[in-house]
DNA sequence: ACTTTTCTGTATCAGCTGCTACAGTCTTGC
DNA sequence: GCAAGACTGTAGCAGCTGATACAGAAAAGT
């Protein structure tokens, strides 16, 4: 959609063949991770190949640029967290489910140590400013996400378990913005609590707005 | 306190004359506003040299190292920040001041076209892997601002302003996770939107804490 | 006055970065 | 089978980066 700037001719293959296309995801994988862990800037086009265990060519056989390998690396984190949220957990449509994605995002937080952030939110405070193409990326990727979310919330707000005065859209910013803030945080100070408190706090506000009188349950 | 691992010997000069200060002071400056223009990475000591009017020396000879320029920048915005946070608004220990607050970060954010985002969150995820020095630093600046958060809702609570059930310290990390997500948001949809409604989302659950019987006010 | 220290300008370097050229090998399609 | 094209290995380059060396100018201390 929004101008698209690198050779569209290296990008797009004509055609991929299997191994060809293992190989592209294995450098989309490594370098995803590396990325990751020592950040964008932090990631030469060397250490991919290193770690890949290819050589310079391949690079740019299936990536004109670092910078079409980085938004390969945005679209596989976006299409990762996508993921999580959709078919993992159902749809995001009761307390129970909302607190068990909080559970998920903890525990991948510290699975990790609390290193790297948020695989896809680490990603804009690095690419936001100088790589305009990326941030048109990331941005689609969390508008994505952030609708999923709206979803959920939606259709809880459609089934009588929000409050008329509730705004699911603004809940789910509010909810976006606690999983990033959150994540920032923990990251900082190498502790999950802040991204546990963010998030609980924010649940907590969605719980206050359901009905008065409490809905009967099944 | 934690590992000052840099020469303590090119950092730490033994007097400063008035001039010297000044050329140390324009160094810091020149450098804080391109690293937020353009990223830390995005900015060299070149880019630094050439925009603040100096040689390449001077650089070496106010900070031994380009972390060290680096470490410096975090306590310049540290300090601008708390003083954003703490005299200018009185204590944030009201409903009307923590409103005040809100527009103070939507205006400045909105005066840089929601260009780079936190002057300090946006450092945490550009430096917090790979640099652990920063990221002390930068774990000690939001310390003192989440604690700068809560002192004024803990005035709050003893005043009687909130229920017994909040918590201050709680309230404060989920407001610091909204500032920075809210902006992180906003800084990657180029519209201070997300950030208003991330903000006013937890300032709501905020004010919803209040006692059931209003205050009376003097 | 004059020694010491701070401050500044210029030149330069070694290392890494992204990127390219080119030749060679494996697959595919027919 | 056999061209065409996809895939891979090696070598190397131009540009920038952080960092250093060194000598001269300015100021401070006494």
């Amino acid at each position: 959609m929004a101008g698209r700037g690198t050779n569209e001719l290296a990008v797009r293959q004509r055609r991929l063949t299997p191994k060809g296309r293992a190989t592209r995801d294995r450098i989309v994988s490594v370098a995803a991770q590396l990325m990751f862990e020592h950040g964008v800037a932090g990631t030469s086009l060397g250490d991919v190949q290193k770690a890949a265990g290819v050589g310079a060519s391949q690079v740019y056989h299936y990536f004109g640029d670092k910078q079409s390998l980085i938004r390969a690396v945005i679209a596989y984190r976006t299409e990762a967290i996508l993921g999580t949220v959709r078919p993992h957990l159902g749809r995001l449509d009761s307390m129970e489910a909302l607190r068990a994605w909080r559970d998920v995002l903890v525990t991948n937080l510290r699975q990790n140590n609390c290193e790297g952030g948020c695989p896809l939110g680490s990603l804009v405070a690095e690419l936001a400013e100088g790589f305009p193409d990326c941030r048109a990326d990331l941005a689609g990727g969390f508008d994505q996400w952030e609708a999923a979310v709206r979803d959920g919330l939606e259709a809880m707000y459609d089934r009588g378990d929000l409050r008329r005065k509730a705004d699911p859209g603004r809940l789910a910013v509010a909810l976006l913005a606690a999983v990033e803030g959150g994540t920032l945080l923990a990251q900082l100070h190498r502790d999950p609590a802040p991204l546990e408190t963010a998030l609980d706090e924010v649940l907590d506000r969605i719980e206050d707005l359901r009905p008065r009188r409490a809905q009967p349950r099944l």
